[in-house]
DNA sequence: CCATTACATCGATATATTTGGATTTGTCAA
DNA sequence: TTGACAAATCCAAATATATCGATGTAATGG
């Protein structure tokens, strides 16, 4: 794809080790006092990372306005899941350029590009 | 892999406009004056980007620090072309997080996983 | 040898990002 | 309503990054 470039808000929101440690949670959250499997809560978040409440949200809106993450607001909490389909299109721009599929589990209609074995 | 965070360093590699363009020029080169079909000039980058000297050197210190580069020394010039199975390897790491699915994401075709042991 | 070319490194400045404290907004429960 | 809580916003300071000019290093050509 010629559109790295339309990615760069993304890959800015990935440029942090923190952001990614948060990725990492909301790919496969742990118990906690207001998160199960599908959702996050943003205090559970402020634990995890060890980071002040304005910080934690400070990042939470850099990965939401990248479109790496949704945001559901429920009462007083917000909660925080993957937008799935933002990285599986990030995985595709960044495959074109490595030459191969980005991942088999994930292509339902792959098939439309030679496999090359490595 | 669980760890988005062994690509820190790629991911804040790939976070700035400017390094973006560069290596979409890698992945499909044009003509220039040092740049052939295989190998980029950094002369040339310079004049892509607009940078100064210093600043795309910079900048190439950093894609090729993060492996996402590979350089080539050549006499006087520096040629520069893309390490794809590092973008493989990235497009993988964001493709387990796009795929739904919070189980480890082992590719049951094991063709594209030749480098990617556990 | 010296001059030139191509790139790297250094030093300083400008800009961007990160962070926490204080404050504000919005929501729920008495 | 008031009180408490969760999160967002504002503000200022600390840190990181980007940039350029000047200089250094290495290789080529005379």
């Amino acid at each position: 794809m010629a559109g790295m470039l339309a990615h760069d808000a993304q890959f800015r929101a990935l440029a942090d080790p923190l952001r990614l440690r948060i990725l990492a949670f909301l790919h496969k959250p742990e118990a906690a006092c207001c998160t199960d499997a599908e959702r996050v809560c943003a205090c559970d978040l402020e634990s995890l990372v060890g980071l002040s409440q304005p910080a934690v949200s400070h990042h939470m809106k850099i990965l939401v306005q990248a479109g790496l993450v949704v945001a559901e607001k429920s009462g007083r909490w917000v909660f925080y899941r993957l937008n799935r389909p933002a990285f599986a299109g990030l995985a595709q721009a960044l495959a074109s350029l490595g030459g191969g599929d980005p991942a088999p589990a994930l292509a339902p209609d792959s098939a439309s590009r030679s496999r090359k074995a490595a």
